[in-house]
DNA sequence: AAAAACTGGTTTGCAATACAAACTGGTTTT
DNA sequence: AAAACCAGTTTGTATTGCAAACCAGTTTTT
């Protein structure tokens, strides 16, 4: 007779780490509330620094969770991201987890 | 003319490391069903590895919350944890902070 | 009664992270 | 043309999460 875990219990455990960074949980969810969202704007409204965001973004586009759109406004360049189809299922399926795991 | 974060954003990249950490907030969840709980029951209900148990309890002991029991079961040693107010009200503050930021 | 296997956990070694400081490539201001 | 600034990237470091190896003792087998 084995025990086992209690499925909400387990799917906390089976959490999507590249989502559960909380600093890596708000840029998507910004990203999900908008169309395209600019470096400059993040930065600021997270309060994360250049570096961090910067990583941050990084690992979220090599697992396919958003898109960087690189482009000029007039000579300087800008850096916008939009969130993906697959990173608002893994953002959906992230909360989805959480909220089963939520007690009361 | 500052953009700031929104409170719920905000209170994730604020959420408490030590019981973000999965592994220790099923712990934790765990323990907080209950009086004492075993190691050994831990260790099969989680499915983690004796040396993350092992390891991860150690920091929510650190951290004030949880507190290890030794004793003896006829010869054999038992090591048993209870967690403590301080870990009852960090996990209540860490889901609150969740709730407060999941969509829906 | 030795040896072997098992129990209950701890420690160690390592690969992966998150973070900010330092840097790069360019633009604007002085 | 120097200095300051802007938009972001790269680098260095300290911390981690993980399982393998280990340890102290107990129980089982031979």
């Amino acid at each position: 007779m084995i025990e086992e875990i209690s499925p909400p219990l387990q799917s906390l455990l089976d959490l999507d780490r590249t989502i559960h960074e909380p600093a890596r949980l708000v840029i998507l969810t910004v990203l999900s509330s908008a169309q395209e969202v600019e470096f400059k704007f993040l930065e600021t409204t997270t309060g994360l620094s250049k570096g961090n965001l910067s990583s941050h973004t990084g690992k979220l586009e090599q697992a396919g969770f958003l898109e960087v759109v690189k482009a000029f406004r007039g000579r300087v360049p800008v850096t916008s991201f939009r969130i993906t189809e697959a990173g608002k299922k893994a953002l959906a399926d992230y909360w989805n987890a959480v909220r089963a795991a939520i007690p009361g």
